[in-house]
RNA sequence: CGCGGAGUGGAGCAGCGGUAGCUCGUUGGGCUCAUAACCCAAAGGUCGCAGGUUCGAGUCCUGCCUCCGCAACCA
């Protein structure tokens, strides 16, 4: 089950920057991601979208449920609004400084630094992210959960039951979700508002509560619950209209059956949710059943960078395959072996290379094309007879049968790089096996031996072809053709897979390799299609562009503004008069300039670019009306202009020839 | 003492108390069915540094050093 979640509160900011309806937005998003999952081969039951009308009036009901039951705690309370906007400002729409840590960006929601879970309230000095004024407060009416109340619950079904290396039968969670809940537990747990002043988003089901909705975190793991139902209403419509009697199986039989294990496969920034405040409406509701166990991942980078897509740092999985047609499987082995199971991992196009060539190509690819190759040239491809079995061979089937349950209890114990590694280490033994045997050598001296060596290696060959499915399911389904035999499960190896006599169909190779030239490629598309800006730019619309060639500046610009608007900033040009590194940070230079009339303190971060030495006597162009800001105890009284080129070095803006101190630029 | 992650053979990683392992790469050899693919062998590590606990420490404790990210996005 999967889907897209629609209603983050940034989609509404995504609508906004391109002037487009949130729903026309969310439209475009959803099929673009939907149609990636199936390109790939990653097959959801159903992979739906919490935009649907299933989804808000489940989530309305578990809602309206809730509050019939008296858990909500309903608070009036002053809320940030945004005048200028007309409009309450969401969590995420708030930043400022964190009273944890101190770090001066932190979202209303959460500290991604210190990952505190915060409320807007908490912020110091909190800035609306629509206009950059500081917001007012304003009276709105919300209903809060009251997570403190299932503390207790949280703590015996977490930290008891799922403790890591031990816990029921031995399923104790991740060391990384597990101590991500602990410390969200020890720091104690806040009542949280499941209500926002939105327009996007599910009604809140209650009278008069017009421009309110359902926080996003409140509905979206819901949609896991309305997904399933879905799934069971279109499998009822498909069977009525094949005139077969409907499917037993209800979505109350999924999550509400305590023989049911429901799993989260999410990335780590996503634990609170799934682990803490999805349970606990749950739990609330009662009758459902809770996480059996939550796998996070750690984070993929990108060539040593992180990911981004707003800076387009990215690989678009539609745009990887208009240049790797038909390669989806080595993709998707690249990525489950670099997997960041333990920890944060990197993608590079040059390790992509290697993988495919050394190890798809080399070690997979090779031994079942050998395999079949040599059944043509001695067998007619015909699956051979064969006779007694040496040492050798029942080592080899040994091996084999081995590999079923080896690579099966990996699977499910989410450790899936090792899994993977396995199956490929089947496929080693086969070619250690042929290259033992020789078979080549031996069909001038024994016939018989040779066919009893091929049909072991075709065997090998056939519990490849299923091992190969949950990771590479395309190549699964070539060598169950080139096998000729219809696609089998886990659960038919066993016995003997394949008939003697049966006649296979002409062998193909199963990977191509990967030239220098189109690593190259890659990385230079990456780097010319980066952007420093940070300015979202729409994926569907890069699709249209044609990305061989680097993008002109226009995309990177910024709105247009008017004189006026250019006229409110006051420049002028100073000199350094005296500069320090400030204490305890790496960035931060203290600096004192001479504007001529006065000399301004001026807190910079520049220090990696320019030594505190270096910058004195330096002529600058100083932005002389900005709000004053402390910066690590320091009040900053202006800001440096500096130039940044394309690696993020930075230079200063000058003038061209010396200047008397305090000229006006502009 | 800002937070988080990490420091293990050339590269990427595993090991988390019992005399260092995997994949790739390198070198030598074998083989020639196979996409210069396969197989064997070898070289290559005082497991960041310094203390400590222990019969015994990459593995636990303390201190220090270095590297990466700190920012966009997703909520």
């Amino acid at each position: 089950i999967c889907g897209s979640d629609e209603h983050g509160v940034p989609i509404t900011l995504g609508a906004r920057n391109e002037g487009i309806s949130p729903q026309q937005f969310v439209d475009k998003y959803h099929h673009l991601m939907k149609d990636s999952f199936a390109e790939f081969g990653i097959s959801f039951d159903v992979y739906s979208r919490t935009s649907n009308k299933i989804h808000h009036d489940t989530a309305q009901e578990i809602f309206l449920d809730l509050y019939s039951k008296n858990v909500f705690s309903r608070d009036t309370s002053l809320q940030y609004y945004d005048e200028g906007e007309k409009m309450f400002l969401a969590d995420r729409y708030i930043r400022g400084t964190c009273p944890n840590c101190g770090y001066e960006k932190a979202y209303g929601d959460q500290c991604e630094r210190c990952g505190t879970s915060l409320s807007p309230q908490d912020l110091i000095n909190p800035v609306s992210v629509l206009s950059g004024n500081p917001p007012v407060k304003k009276e709105t009416t919300h209903w809060y959960l009251p997570l403190q109340n299932y503390e207790e619950w949280l703590r015996e079904w977490i930290l008891k039951e799922h403790k890591p290396g031990q816990g029921n039968d031995g399923e104790g969670w991740k060391a990384n979700v597990y101590g991500q809940c602990k410390s969200w537990l020890d720091n104690g747990l806040q009542p949280r508002a499941m209500t926002r002043d939105l327009d996007w988003g599910v009604k809140v089901p209650l009278p008069d509560t017009e421009g309110k909705v359902l926080y996003v975190w409140f509905d979206a793991p819901i949609g896991y619950i309305s997904a399933t139902k879905e799934y069971f209403q279109q499998s009822a419509v498909v069977n009525s209209q094949l005139k077969k009697e409907a499917p037993k199986a209800k979505w109350e039989d999924y999550w509400k059956s305590s023989d049911t294990k429901l799993i989260h496969f999410i990335g780590k920034d996503n634990i609170v949710f799934h682990c803490i405040i999805f349970p606990a409406i749950l739990h609330a509701h009662g009758g459902y059943i809770v996480p059996d166990n939550v796998p996070a991942n750690e984070f993929l980078n990108l060539e040593g960078e992180k990911l981004s897509t707003s800076r387009n740092w990215a690989v678009w999985l539609h745009e990887y395959l208009k240049d790797y047609q038909g390669k989806q499987d080595e993709l998707r082995y690249v990525l489950t072996s670099i997997l960041p199971e333990t920890s944060d991992s990197d993608f590079s196009w040059k390790d992509f290379q290697t993988r495919i060539n050394s190890e798809l190509v080399a070690i997979l690819g090779n031994f079942v094309n050998r395999t079949l190759v040599l059944t043509r040239n001695y067998c007619e491809s015909i699956v051979p007879q064969y006779a007694s079995l040496n040492d050798s061979d029942k080592a080899c089937i040994a091996a084999m049968k081995n590999a079923p349950p080896l690579i099966g209890e990996h699977i499910e114990h989410y450790h899936f790089r090792e899994a993977l590694a396995e199956l490929m280490n089947l496929a080693r033994v086969g070619n250690k096996y042929l290259a033992d045997n020789e078979p080549w050598k031996l069909i001038k001296i024994d016939e018989a031996r040779v066919k009893t060596i091929l049909y072991v290696s075709l065997e090998i060959t056939a519990y490849l072809a299923v091992l190969a499915q949950p990771f590479l399911p395309h190549t699964s389904e070539k060598i169950f053709f080139m096998l000729n035999l219809p696609k089998m499960n886990w659960n038919d190896l066993q016995g003997q897979i394949l008939p003697v006599g049966h006649e296979l169909n002409a062998p193909e190779l199963l990977f191509g390799k990967i030239e220098d030239e189109q690593v190259q490629f890659q990385v230079d598309k990456l780097h010319a299609q980066k952007s420093d800006t940070g300015s979202k730019k729409p994926e569907v619309e890069k699709q249209k562009t044609e990305t061989t060639t680097a993008r002109s500046g226009k995309e990177n610009s910024k709105a247009e503004i008017s004189y006026d608007e250019f006229s409110k900033l006051e420049l002028r040009v100073g000199t350094i008069e005296a500069a320090e590194k400030v204490a305890k940070a790496d960035k931060l230079l203290h600096l004192r300039i001479n504007l001529g009339d006065e000399v301004r303190t001026i807190v910079s971060g520049i220090a990696e670019h320019y030594s505190a030495e270096n910058t004195i006597g330096q002529q600058v162009c100083v932005v002389t009306n900005l709000a004053p800001r402390k910066i690590k105890g320091i009040e900053s009284n202006g800001m440096i202009l500096m130039a940044e080129d394309e690696k993020g070095h930075l230079k200063f803006v000058m003038p061209s020839e010396k200047i008397s101190n305090g000229s006006k630029v502009s």
